[in-house]
DNA sequence: GATGAATGTTACTGACCGGTCACATACTTC
DNA sequence: GAAGTATGTGACCGGTCAGTAACATTCATC
């Protein structure tokens, strides 16, 4: 579970102890996106997360103006993350396009077989906040492009012949993969076989 | 949008016109499909349900037993929906289970370029129910495994080598196109390139 | 010990949620 | 026209929703 911390965490009681309680502000974030996550953002409310976070309702509204911006940060938060982790990925293979996709890919089907996964946070969200103007469709949105801009960043370092059409391709596979998570009873997850897909795609795509 | 029948229609008032009101079951049906599929199951009460049916509760309870009833009816209903057009586009193309996957595809990406397409009402309900013993949740997935059949029974009969990989790829590249059809912005949407990416995986898989 | 900021407590609002009640009306069939 | 069924009406239940007000407490710092 991602932990935030606020630029000035100043523990609570003596410096010394370093298992003091974090600001409310990132507890609330913190219980919030635990439940956002498993539960749906629809299904949970305030109160439910407070008392998760073992906080008050004052608490949160004085840190955040509304629900939905407490989900707009939730979710900005974890493609922030997510995309922290994607470079850390790509450093492994440097000047190795093919593998960083590879890996890239690992890295998606490995976190979709930890335990209590429910796919993707951002994918959720768009199905759960569609048709609204939640703020946080806007997130989503434009991480799926970065998302898709690095991909075709990487086959077109790898020399595709169609960079963009073959780019496309990834992403559904990411998309389905994610989606699929939940779709498919999670014995019959068809992501198990993303690697071997992928690796039909580029053989046939990539030069070599 | 999907017209549902009950089996005695009995239309009200003399027999002879035509457009009189279907009855009332039928008409919550087609309201809830309507409002669940375009803003969302947790997002639609009962009371809009039955306004925009232009009924009232009771009559909504004296045929459904509860709003989760009413809702696995939704997710049936539209499967069985579903799957009769897949049974229509494949029987255009006989024994040739390379033009019937490719047809199915672009049944797909036709669907999704239809005005207010919101994706696949069954995987934004595997993400609106998920963590919830919901019963539309088995509906979705046995929904699924079937699709997955189809289209491993296809690419078996096309001579796939590695049948059961390619229709988990399949089966992800739709998932993935229904999904993007939210994770992205509408303009962006990655499936304008699908059947490229097909023919992609099916020319390097397909003998031939 | 004083101060100011962060946090907690309790009670409350008005709206909506799924679901039920008793009763009234329309329609079909005989 | 009588009977039975399908449908409509409006009020109501207990619970939950997001959000607020006034007040009390804890904490770090000086």
């Amino acid at each position: 579970m991602t932990r935030h911390e606020s630029p000035a965490p100043r523990q609570r009681g003596t410096d010394k102890q370093p298992d003091a309680k974090p600001r409310v502000r990132d507890r609330i974030i913190d219980a919030a996106s635990d439940l956002f996550y498993h539960q749906g953002i629809n299904c949970v409310g305030v109160d439910a997360i407070v008392c998760e976070a073992g906080t008050n309702k004052m608490s949160l509204y004085r840190n955040f103006s509304s629900k939905d911006e407490l989900v707009a940060e939730y979710l900005s938060g974890h493609e922030a993350e997510h995309f922290a982790q994607w470079d850390r990925v790509i450093a492994e293979y440097p000047d190795n396009p093919r593998a960083q996709i590879e890996a890239l890919f690992a890295h998606i089907v490995n976190k979709g077989y930890e335990k209590g996964s429910c796919g993707c946070p951002s994918a959720n969200a768009a199905v759960e906040l569609r048709g609204t103007g939640h703020p946080g469709l806007d997130v989503v949105h434009s991480g799926r492009m970065k998302a898709r801009r690095l991909l075709q960043a990487c086959v077109e370092a790898a020399g595709a012949e169609s960079p963009e059409v073959l780019a496309n391709g990834l992403v559904l596979l990411l998309d389905g993969a994610v989606m699929s998570r939940l779709s498919f009873p999670e014995k019959e997850w068809p992501a198990r076989d993303l690697q071997a897909v992928l690796k039909m795609l580029l053989d046939a795509q990539l030069p070599g």
